[in-house]
DNA sequence: CGCTGGATTGATTACCTTCAAGGTTGGTGG
DNA sequence: CCACCAACCTTGAAGGTAATCAATCCAGCG
């Protein structure tokens, strides 16, 4: 596959991050192929992504190398065993990757947002499929620019490897999960993790009390990611809820009324 | 805690791999601390190690900066929350990484031998505990000789590249299997698995058919790297003998009669 | 307003866990 | 050589929990 060059009406003119060339990918899923609206610097995802330890001149080298694409709610960023010809960084929105069997079962392995990198097991080939939950954007480079810029820039490789260290990591944590921890748990696991990455709250702050947590997934991905079935995951739901420690806003909008409670649950600390 | 140089008689003198100064570590568990008996090159686990992209001068010099160390069955090399002051390359022997929930339940991450690098998830601190299935050697480096391999000997950095790639991809298979396998797929899966990586067995041979399988960890183990009781272990090993698919010769040693169809049944294409 | 997809709730079943009892193996010592 | 013991594995019976099957509810949308 060829990237070839295409003229479109840039969004915003005059960046820096798109010196060296703006190439635009036209043939591929997802082809909202589009130009970077803005210094790296000032991308919502720069401050936890791959180019985070980047700034001034590496950083603007590292931006012309990559650029902006988008993906709509449903749309898929790969599957499973295609060759590897690009990396993401999520800008926003959210991606879920998943892996299936032959018979529909899926487990979903990871859910990817702002800032988190994609094609971390990757070798040659993508070890997994990846869907936009949402409308998405990422941050796209090929692998030979990966591979340049793992060379060239130390502060990229550090980064990539904190990264790696911290989806191991996570993984682990949720293997630990899937093979031992009871539905309730599991559930309010999934919570707990959702409020700190995503609504700011430190475990050790005193008198968290009150967390909106946002779903933007759907019952069945986290049915998928949990290993409960969907029925499961709605009436464990349901329980918290009826034991006080959360209320539903609406499905996806889950208030924690017990952050502390809440968390005990999740750790077997009944 | 310091590096204390310390007196004992070599094993075998003259070898390349220990000039530099053989240092010997004294006050940790499992102090076994003993020089490495031969050149790197001639060590077992070196064909698939950390090293295993290294040669002449530079093998010899990244491994005066280890040394070998022996564990007695059922010692632990490190537990979780433990800070990381050494990483370790399995020489022979198995090793059991696992995390537990405080009340006891266990879920193994990984079972690692000849080869497996020890200290992936590393993030300052361990993030499992680490046991000695049976006698246990290992290949330990300080983490500061660890970065400074890494910095100056870009095979090694390419070296751990691939295997946190694999890793990432074996964690994910085996989320796969904790959250969505059956027992019966659970089982196969493992003892194909296991036929695979210590037998020799290549899916793609034809006619591969009656593979010796051997188990160095218990029971409990197997229940908690799949996620099962022991109980439930035992009565589908019985289940697939019974079938015909596999032959105990005793608990540890299991012959595998029909590669195929285990191999089916643990890609749950029954 | 009715339709559709997703979420919840209900009833039943199957399977795995739990609790409990044998069986086997390997090591020790008489 | 055999008895004894401990650890581990296997097998059995009973029970509980999550899966399955099925119906209802709800929100968004044409």
């Amino acid at each position: 596959m060829a990237l070839n060059a295409e003229n479109t009406t840039a969004q915003n003119g005059g960046s820096v991050a798109n010196e060296g060339g703006c190439q635009r990918f036209n043939s591929m899923p997802g082809n909202g192929a589009q130009p970077k609206t803005n210094y790296c610097s000032a991308c919502a995802a720069h401050k936890t992504a791959l180019c985070a330890k980047l700034s001034g001149e590496e950083l603007a080298e590292f931006g012309a190398l990559s650029q902006h694409k988008t993906f709509a709610p449903g749309q898929t960023l790969f599957n499973e065993f295609d060759e590897a010809r690009y990396y993401y960084t999520v800008v926003s929105g959210d991606v879920r990757l998943s892996r299936m069997l032959d018979d529909g079962r899926r487990q979903i392995t990871g859910f990817k947002s702002k800032g988190d990198f994609i094609g971390l097991g990757t070798d040659g080939h993508f070890s997994s499929d990846a869907e936009a939950i949402n409308e998405v954007v990422v941050c796209q480079f090929t692998v030979s620019n990966m591979n340049h810029s793992l060379e060239n820039f130390s502060a990229v490789q550090g980064r990539l490897m904190e990264m790696m260290q911290h989806e191991v990591i996570a993984l682990q944590d949720h293997m630990l999960l899937l093979g031992r921890k009871t539905p309730v748990e599991k559930i309010a696991n999934f919570l707990c993790e959702r409020a700190k990455k995503y609504a700011g709250v430190h475990p050790e702050d005193e008198m968290v009390q009150e967390v909106d947590v946002f779903l933007p997934m759907s019952r069945t991905d986290v049915a998928d990611f949990l290993g409960l079935t969907i029925e499961t995951v709605s009436r464990t739901i349901t329980k918290l809820r009826k034991a006080g420690v959360i209320e539903l806003e609406t499905a996806q909008h889950v208030v924690v009324k017990d952050f502390e409670e809440l968390s005990m649950i999740a750790d077997g600390e009944v």
